[in-house]
DNA sequence: TAGATTGTTAATCGATTAACAATC
DNA sequence: TAGATTGTTAATCGATTAACAATC
């Protein structure tokens, strides 16, 4: 129960990258790898990577290394992705779209089971077999179903809003797409995809390197 | 000319944040903001505020704190928002499409040039005036036309070869939303989005909380 | 002047890297 | 057994926080 050993978030966002490059050797049919060789492929330090995966036990064997199949299913399983999500997308506009039509999430073992936008011109509509729905249809919606993972695509304007009627009705997880940092207690977990934030440290950099 | 302080990743990840909460005070006309006051909005100490700033010079004053309009041009300047740039978008599907939709960039004083996708379908579409081009024709375009950051919205095996192409053509940044990463020379900044990792990131951090 | 708050140095904390004994 | 590579401890490095003198 009790294995909290306070995982760092530098580590945690680590752990994705882990997940896809495993992902990867496996499709290549790679059996095992050192974590020397993980290195030069991925670029963290062999030493950091033995370090990460310590934090969770230990998945290698001296003198081999890494079994590829395994140590992927451990980080699967350390990820969650044993588990299945169902999700709601809120704001059916350029990116709420977007992320509806996209495919790579349902391979990781998410479901998409509603979509919602304010705008009536979108109701009725289809995305992925999934009927666009009135945005005031969402707090009944979330009470007669159970959704892990509300997707937040709504302009900043009414993103707090959304992110109130979510919590309220048990959503354990937001991943937001508005540009603002909403508000939600410490049951909940947000992540931010801060797009206008990403762009702007690019041009940062791009300048940097010209000093 | 030569006024590197090497100023640290975790720095300037920060910035954007600075830049859109100094935006949010100007447009309630606030005028002045001390470290503290700051702190308590974006969620930062004012200590790791104060230091932040001052890596970039001193913009307060004591016993007053920070004028928010002087403050705010202050980090424009130093994040380049002060100039303008030229982008194309390569992968006219579902993010590139979200991308060249959103008007937020336009106002930061990106122009948007070209779009170009492999799908004859899509050639000859316009998206917000812009057509939408033969990928074959991205060499040409980039040797006619100068491009400052190139937008890479191509399935995970053209990333690559497209990247190679903005690079030869002078292309000094890449905003990736591939999920890969893209192998550039030291010349050229790359930012990436990668959607997956951020919602396995989202996964992890909900499952956490339940330990 | 007294009060407030910065700029900046010093102390602390945490994360990364190096080293090596354990062991497959 | 010898060679390889992990797991883990110790050393280093860097980032954050605390403290306070400078000064508006």
């Amino acid at each position: 129960m009790d294995k909290k050993k306070e995982i760092s978030m530098a580590v945690i966002k680590r752990l994705p990258k882990y997940y896809r490059h495993l992902a990867e050797l496996l499709r290549n049919d790679v059996d095992r790898i050192s974590s020397k060789e993980l290195s030069e492929k991925i670029g963290f330090t062999a030493s950091q990577i033995r370090q990460d995966f310590n934090c969770f036990g230990g998945f290698g064997q001296q003198g081999y290394g890494y079994n590829v199949k395994e140590l992927y299913n451990e980080i699967s399983k350390i990820l969650g992705l044993d588990k299945r999500y169902s999700t709601v997308i809120i704001g059916a506009g350029n990116i709420g779209q977007a992320i509806a039509n996209y495919t790579r999430f349902e391979k990781f073992g998410f479901d998409l089971k509603g979509i919602f936008d304010v705008n009536p011109k979108l109701h009725g509509m289809r995305i992925k077999d999934v009927e666009i729905s009135d945005i005031d249809t969402l707090d009944s919606f979330l009470k007669e179903n159970h959704v892990d993972i509300g997707i937040l695509c709504v302009p900043q304007m009414q993103a707090q809003k959304v992110a109130d009627t979510l919590v309220d009705n048990g959503v354990r997880g937001i991943w937001n797409f508005a540009p603002l940092d909403i508000d939600v207690p410490e049951t909940v977990s947000v992540e931010n995809v801060h797009l206008s934030e990403s762009l702007l440290t690019l041009v940062y950099l791009m300048n940097d390197l010209e000093k």
